[in-house]
RNA sequence: UCGCGGGUAGUUCAAUUGGCAGAACACCGGACUUUGAAUCCGGGGGUUGCAGGUUCGAUCCCUGCCCCGCGAACCA
């Protein structure tokens, strides 16, 4: 491999890579790089997710290092082991690989508990009696001082004896928790007592009756990945303020100088996008989609389905790096990685979304009365040789585009018009006669006639024409059902100014229509997305190829014309 | 009210850490075109939140202010 040094100077790295080769460079950890993604299990991946794990994984990929993906299964109420499946499917798809094997943190219910007896011996853990609102109006406010429990300075052989009768059982649950000791004058809320364990008599999907005392996220959180080696643990912002817990949970466990740090970053918001899951949770169970692997959700599973490609997820949440500023990326950057993909690998294909019937009247017919059929020779993909032509049955009946005619265009319209010649693509130049109306006057037939001469779409006499439309043969159609999509809220930013963002649904963010497609398009396996001519990429459904969903449009110079009048 | 984080084209990020403020997407124009796509070329866009200070020189360092976000779960 010869590199010119001078030639490409080296990207910038972002704020947390650039910490890291800091790190690599000033031999912290041995050098050593790890990082690991840590879902709760309990909702679907979504695209916001996807930024946290291709950041992780991409930093343990460009350091040499290693990525866990581990569980954070500390709250038995709301996880699922379902979820545990969905996400490394999620994963997989997404296209990165874990290190090792997947790790939970209730693989370390023991050690955490032992850690917490630790605490307690040391006189900075004790086991308070009071109820959850007592302890919250306790906790003081901003800017004003909390109360110290009437249970704080307990002798540690009885908080000895109390946490190890709650974790025997002896309480309801709710009695009684385990808190850190630090201080409830401090300004950081997260360090005025934090309760450390909780008594939930609920089955956990991994340790089943085991445990009826689960530790909080602060107790277990740090722990796990000093547990297993992370140098690097890397989360969102909202986490902030627990960074000064997290350390100091560790500095109370006489645990290896070398123990993790943590970093934030901001993370991706989208516009006309919710990523809450509250809020996704609320479109699938009062049915505005179909599941959380709807077409139209932000899931992993629902841009799966969509048909965007974990490649130009990747290359996506490459480009807009990763900072501490609070940002929403417009969604047409993502949906303009979407494109470049497509437009390099799918295959193109011509289909009538809203047909409107064209008759080409000089069409022979033959001997026998039946209309004469000619096999038209097509290139798969203009951007890829490789990818080579198919045949595309062509005769005197077809479907167009209902926007490809116009009786009485304005200026600027390039397609069909009574009187104009234009080129049906990889066929005949057409011009149109006469428009059929029905008897509310609408156009419900369009008769053409074609030059025998422009036989695969080019005149002999070199004369051109304004557009190229596709078509497709009405006795070959096939039909397809195709959603296309609009985005599901309506306004750039939904839920801002404290409005709901569910009341900024667009009811008709799905149009369904049976199109009209080439008999090629009957081959599309499940998954496959291809282009339809001049519309936009379609993805075949996961589960019935006879479906398309539209993945994104075309760009499409026509429309802002249109705008703009 | 207190603490923490943040503020550079419309948007997301850069700016070799004090040396002529750039890129991508979007937008506009042109070329090319058997997709009004793609591709290619060009263009508009900025009081670097504001005001002072240090300096030959400040997006960068200092001071004050303004604005935005997060934080008072036995969620993560």
């Amino acid at each position: 491999m010869s590199d010119s040094p001078d030639e490409t100077p080296a990207p910038s790295l972002d704020f947390v890579r650039e910490k890291v080769a800091a790190d690599v460079a000033s031999g912290r950890y041995g050098g050593r790089v790890q990082t690991r993604f840590p879902p709760e299990p309990n909702g679907f991946l979504h695209v916001g997710h996807a930024k946290s794990i291709y950041l992780n994984f991409g930093i343990a990929e460009d350091f040499g290092g290693s990525c866990f993906l581990r569980f954070d299964d500390t709250n038995p109420e709301t996880e699922d082991v379902s979820y545990v499946d969905a996400i490394q499917q999620d994963l997989e798809w997404l296209g990165v690989a874990p290190s090792g094997p997947v790790r939970y943190a209730s693989d370390y219910f023991e050690q955490l508990y032992d850690w917490a007896e630790l605490l307690i011996t040391k006189g900075l853990a004790y086991v308070d009696d009071q109820d959850k609102e007592t302890i919250s109006e306790q906790r003081g406010g901003f800017g004003q001082p909390g109360v110290e429990s009437p249970h704080r300075d307990r002798s540690v052989e009885e908080n000895l004896r109390l946490f190890r009768q709650m974790r025997d059982g002896a309480f309801d649950d709710g009695a009684r928790v385990l808190r850190a000791r630090i201080d409830m004058q401090a300004d950081n809320m997260w360090l005025r007592d934090p309760v450390l364990y909780r008594i939930r008599r609920v089955p956990h999907h991994r340790t089943g009756d085991a445990w009826c005392i689960y530790p909080t996220y602060d107790w277990a959180h740090g722990q796990s990945d000093a547990i297993e080696g992370t140098t690097h643990s890397v989360c969102t912002l909202e986490f902030t303020d627990h960074r000064a817990l997290y350390d100091w949970c560790l500095d109370q466990l006489d645990l290896p100088s070398d123990r993790p740090e943590q970093t934030e970053f901001a993370r991706l918001n989208l516009t006309h996008t919710v990523l809450s899951k509250r809020t996704l949770r609320l479109l699938v169970e009062q049915g505005h989609v179909d599941g959380w692997d709807d077409a139209r959700m932000p899931t992993v599973r629902g841009l799966r389905r969509r048909g965007y490609p974990a490649a130009a997820l990747r290359a996506f949440t490459d480009h807009i790096s990763v900072a501490k500023t609070n940002s929403v990326v417009d969604i047409e950057l993502l949906e303009s990685f979407v494109r470049t993909h497509h437009n390099r690998h799918a295959l193109r294909r011509m289909a009538v979304v809203e047909p409107l019937k064209l008759t080409i009247t000089n069409w022979p017919v033959g001997a026998d009365g039946t209309a004469h059929v000619e096999w038209m020779d097509v290139v798969n993909n203009p951007e890829d040789e490789t990818a080579g032509t198919r045949s595309v049955p062509f005769c005197g009946e077809l479907w167009i585009e209902r926007d490809d005619f116009m009786a009485d265009p304005p200026p600027k319209y390039f397609r069909l018009t009574p009187g104009r010649e234009v080129r049906l693509r990889s066929a005949y130049f057409v011009t149109a006669t006469e428009a059929v109306l029905d008897d509310e006057g609408n156009v419900v037939e369009v008769l053409a006639t074609y030059d025998p001469t422009t036989q695969g779409g080019t005149a002999p006499d070199g004369r051109k024409v304004k557009s190229t439309m596709h078509w497709v043969s009405r006795p070959h159609a096939v039909d397809v059902t195709v959603h296309r999509y609009e985005r599901l809220f309506r306004s750039k930013h939904p839920g801002a100014d404290g409005n709901d963002p569910l009341d900024d649904r667009d009811p008709n963010s799905r149009i369904t229509t049976l199109a009209r497609a080439e008999p090629a398009l009957g081959e599309v396996a499940a998954g496959d997305v291809v282009q339809f001519e001049r519309l936009g990429y379609f993805a075949a459904d996961l589960d019935d190829p006879a479906v398309f969903h539209r993945t994104v449009g075309l760009r499409d110079e026509w429309a802002n014309i249109q705008k703009q009048r």
